[in-house]
DNA sequence: TGGGGTTAT
DNA sequence: ATAACCC
């Protein structure tokens, strides 16, 4: 590392993405081995939302309506998949092991993390220069590869100290393998995996060979990668709105993006948006891999037809509420803050109507929450139905399709608060005598 | 189109 | 509080 940075130049880093194959469906077939082998949807409402590769195979997509699935597919074995509660333990699981490999771990969503490698690698890469090893052997896939790389020879390499970028990301496929070896012998779940120079790159890269493959990508083969994105909505970190505004200026694709002028892009996008996408365009992303850490928020929702009176409001509440209080608790910190989400029905629009309330959780209540008593649930249910009317007039007619009630700006419990179970799971050793 | 999440403004 | 992004 010493060296390339002597000889002016920073060596890359090594970035992994892992993608978990339909999770969901993974989970249920765990939980559930009859499951296995048959083709298998996961429902939420009347949508599949995902579905395994029986299903795939025999036409269902991810987010088809249940109606669509059923005629494509009328054997299609399916299962309700509103509740997370597994899925998010299992998820978490999954963080938790890499985190044993390495700290640098960030979620993206329940099925996916990125790790930052970089310093396995490195410490890897000694070991091969010490031990006078001649040659390191790739695994799984490489990106565009013309058959011609297996073995890389790292003397060659390993004496060039400006550019050891190959050496690095066939280390890095390797670790990759190791991660997902571990995956699927103590979680028993498969996945894709990624291996690039950044986390735009990894993640691109990932899906190129799928269901439970990996694949690397070399820097020479990375403009091919990004020009072979059809659409610049495929390239994460540009979404809907983004990629509207940009067709507008008439960029369709990464290369209309590469060549369009900066300055017209910035006026039109504000700056950050603006350099930060533009970069993406050319494969380049400079975004940290951050530690996701414990979650900001715990959040449940449930989304229906029609809700119409406070009453009705009043017992979604009451229903989201016990759920969502058990797992604020088992988390062992205090929320400081509780939000209401609606979305009120309108034809026109359909995406994007949601409106929030928030509001701080007075420290009376918040004391409570350490301990288990449903004290708790009412006052939180007076509070959330005062949010709502500071939404709807309640006088008036309206027609609510989705209730949300989201807790955040999670703090640990004051020191002083002993028998927490965040006391047992995070103190290394009873330091402190008691506060109190 | 579900039932979640995050960060930036 | 909203708006954008991600799955």
């Amino acid at each position: 590392h010493s060296e390339s940075v002597s000889a002016g130049r920073a060596a890359c880093r090594v970035i992994v993405h892992l993608d978990l194959d339909c999770f969901y469906a993974q989970v249920e077939m765990i939980q559930n081995p009859e499951l296995r082998g048959k083709p298998l949807g996961v429902q939420q409402k009347y949508l599949v939302v995902t579905c395994n590769y029986e299903a795939r195979k025999l036409g269902v997509k991810k987010l088809m309506s249940v109606k669509d699935a059923k005629e494509k597919c009328p054997q299609l074995v399916l299962v309700n998949g509103e509740d997370l509660t597994r899925y998010r333990e299992v998820s978490y699981r999954v963080t938790e092991l890499l985190g044993e490999f390495c700290p640098l771990v960030e979620r993206l969503g329940f099925d996916e993390n990125f790790v930052d490698i970089t310093e396995m690698v490195e410490k890897r890469q000694n070991q091969l220069q010490q031990s006078g090893c001649s040659g390191v052997c790739v695994a799984g896939h490489v990106y565009n590869n013309q058959g011609e790389l297996n073995i890389l020879h790292v003397e060659k390499y390993a004496l060039n100290l400006h550019d050891t970028t190959h050496v690095r990301l066939v280390i890095g496929s390797q670790i990759a393998e190791e991660f997902r070896g571990a995956i699927r012998a103590r979680l028993g779940l498969t996945g894709c995996a990624g291996v690039a120079s950044n986390k735009l790159l990894s993640k691109l890269v990932s899906g190129t060979f799928k269901p439970n493959q990996q694949t690397v990508l070399l820097p020479e083969s990375c403009r091919d990668l990004i020009r072979s994105l059809a659409h610049i909505q495929k390239v994460p970190g540009i979404g809907y709105k983004t990629a509207r505004r940009l067709e507008t200026l008439g960029i369709r694709n990464v290369c209309d993006l590469q060549a369009f002028p900066s300055a017209v892009l910035e006026k039109e996008l504000g700056v950050s948006v603006a350099q930060r996408i533009q970069k993406l365009s050319y494969g380049e992303d400079d975004s940290p891999v951050t530690p996701s850490g414990p979650p900001q928020s715990f959040s449940d929702e449930d989304s229906f037809k029609k809700c119409s009176s406070e009453v009705e409001v009043k017992e979604k509440i009451e229903e989201l509420l016990p759920n969502l209080l058990a797992r604020v608790y088992k988390d062992g910190r205090q929320p400081h803050t509780i939000r209401l989400t609606i979305r009120q029905f309108s034809s026109t629009d359909k995406w994007f109507n949601r409106e929030s309330r928030q509001c701080p959780i007075p420290p009376h209540l918040i004391q409570k929450f350490g301990k288990e008593s449903s004290d708790v649930i009412s006052p939180l249910v007076a509070i959330l139905m005062k949010l709502f009317r500071k939404m709807i007039d309640v006088d008036l007619p309206f027609h609510l399709t989705l209730v949300s009630i989201c807790f955040s700006n999670l703090r640990d419990l004051p020191s002083s608060k002993k028998g927490s179970i965040g006391f047992y799971l995070k103190q290394t050793s009873p330091s402190s005598g008691s506060g109190k």
